[in-house]
DNA sequence: CGGAATCCTAACCGATACTG
DNA sequence: CAGTATCGGTTAGGATTCCG
């Protein structure tokens, strides 16, 4: 055995190629944010609603359900509850009859909340450019 | 059989739930944007390095991959042809010796940029803050 | 109502090997 | 140098069912 190893070949890889981007700590939140999910519950809750407007509210885990729709119980449960961690959000049990609870953006979550606003607008604004684009890579390639 | 059928329930509620966020046009544009490897690139060919400055140039496939590191190279093609097919950069290839092929971002890619730079700014700026929520959380919840 | 637990498939993604 | 092709492990994520 011994002998190099491409083991550890890669082991002293990983450790010097972190110096960029990899290890850096904005990294595990940049992956956080990135997240589908995420943006479409920070949209929804900030009130940045298709037409672009509306104000942040409170609300029940049934309205985001029916919301965002596309989404599967699961999915939004574990959003929901990772936003909670990160302190992007809060979430509120009022112990009714049958349970309320309902989730409202932190002042953390809203700061976050303007720059997701931001990408679904750029996403609004260059639609038909990039699908232009597509069309014609598609043709070229065809 | 007949009767009402669940499938066909979730068949409507497929129909139903549509309005808002599932198949809004910007969604897959959305999609595209959240992804880790696509705000590297951005941000790599952007100029935006860990230090916030610097200026958009253009970077040939293996200067990419040196940079990025923790991608491999099957994600880094994928990630730049699917960029490349959306007009965000363009692929340039010289056909010297060994063939040279660079990367640049287009003036829609740059735009993109500005967001994803701001994305990571906050990530950097608020690192602190929610690294001390989770700390919290998982306290409380032990 | 608002979840948690289970199952199971589809996709992502990394490592390797081969091409031009 | 700049890819393509293939394989396999890991995980995301959907459907279903059950619980407080």
């Amino acid at each position: 055995m011994a002998t190099t190893t491409k083991a550890a070949q890669r082991a002293q890889a990983r450790v010097d190629y972190d110096a960029f981007l990899s290890v850096c700590p904005s990294r595990q939140l940049l992956d956080r944010i990135s997240d589908k999910w995420v943006v479409l519950v920070l949209c929804a809750l900030g009130g940045d609603t298709a037409d672009g407007g509306g104000a942040p509210r409170a609300m029940r885990y049934s309205e985001l359900s029916r919301l965002l729709a596309g989404v599967s119980q699961k999915m939004l449960t574990q959003t929901l509850r990772s936003l909670e961690r990160d302190g992007l959000l809060t979430r509120t049990v009022t112990p009714t009859v049958p349970v309320t609870v309902s989730y409202e953006l932190t002042d953390l979550g809203l700061s976050l909340r303007d720059l997701t606003r931001g990408l679904r607008h750029w996403a609004q604004d260059h639609m038909a450019e990039v699908l232009a684009h597509r069309d014609d890579h598609d043709a070229a390639t065809s």
